[in-house]
DNA sequence: AATCATGTCAACCGCAGTGCG
DNA sequence: CCGCACTGCGGTTGACATGAT
């Protein structure tokens, strides 16, 4: 907090919450008696002007204070209080069309300030998201695989194999694996996970949000399947780079995982 | 009963956009 | 075009409340 300290006056608390800047402005909590004074003027002079208006209503306060409480408390017909599931299930699909733009969010709400449901969003509505195993930025299922830090050691044991060479793959067969394995975890068709990589920001509809949070719910249960896949080692990953060509009957993770890097590049 | 963790809420700050001279 | 003032927005902070251990 940016408060400047003059001698003995400096920082000096009013009350618990309250204290003047070395501008003489009071900060903090508003009082009863501050509220009144404001709504009284504003009810008579209407807003104009928010700089000159404290000391017109007589108010030790900046004009940006006033406005702010104007606006997120006196002004009439502000909804206040618990959030219905209407409400908080409209902001969730607000928020996955607009994203952060509380303003926006509030226009298409009941009454309720930007800053209230900005709050409700961080204190609440993210959480639940996450705990359902969704970006709360995205509104889409986090793949956690896709997030990896590859070793040597953490590749040569940890990976179950179904491949008949005995060496341990290399950071890239690693890395190729670890990122195959990370798609192949997840029961997204190459569809789906094709368009996230396209249309990263886009919305899902009500009925598709409906199936993501069904079958997160499910994956996060923790009966997850395990899609078959192959593991490569060295060679494999060799022969891969040097003829970019692909078995795509047989490896389709790791075609999607190419296909992707085509697409990354192309968006870079 | 005490302590810690988490949630809620009001208010602050900094920055970007806009309008005007 | 530039600089300044003002406004509005979003991120963050911190006090208090509540629940869990």
């Amino acid at each position: 907090m940016n408060v400047t300290v003059i001698g003995l006056v400096g920082l000096r608390k009013i009350g618990r919450k309250t204290w003047v800047d070395g501008d003489g402005m009071k900060k903090g909590e508003w009082t009863a008696e501050e509220d009144q004074n404001l709504v009284a003027y504003i009810n008579e002079h209407g807003v104009s002007d928010w700089r000159s208006l404290p000391k017109r209503a007589g108010l030790q306060r900046c004009g940006k204070s006033c406005r702010l409480r104007w606006l997120n408390y006196l002004r009439p017909g502000i909804k206040r209080g618990q959030f219905t599931p209407q409400e908080e299930e409209k902001i969730i699909k607000l928020h996955a069309v607009l994203g952060n733009r509380w303003a926006a969010i509030a226009k298409e709400m009941d009454n309720r300030t930007d800053n209230d449901i900005k709050n409700h969003w961080n204190s609440c509505l993210k959480k639940r998201l996450l705990r359902k195993g969704l970006d709360p930025m995205t509104h889409e299922p986090i793949i956690n695989n896709l997030t990896v830090t590859i070793t040597n050691e953490e590749c040569g044991s940890s990976s179950p194999t179904t491949s008949s060479h005995t060496s341990s793959p290399s950071g890239s067969a690693c890395l190729l694996n670890k990122l195959a394995t990370g798609i192949s975890s997840r029961q997204h068709d190459l569809d789906k996970i094709k368009s996230i990589l396209l249309e990263p920001r886009i919305a899902s509809s009500g009925q598709d949000e409906k199936e993501e949070l069904k079958r997160d719910h499910k994956i996060g249960g923790g009966e997850e399947e395990q899609d078959d896949f192959l593991i490569w080692d060295d060679e494999e990953v060799r022969r891969f780079m040097e003829s970019g060509e692909m078995e795509y009957e047989t490896t389709p993770y790791v075609s999607l995982f190419y296909e992707s890097t085509h697409v990354l590049d192309d968006l870079l």
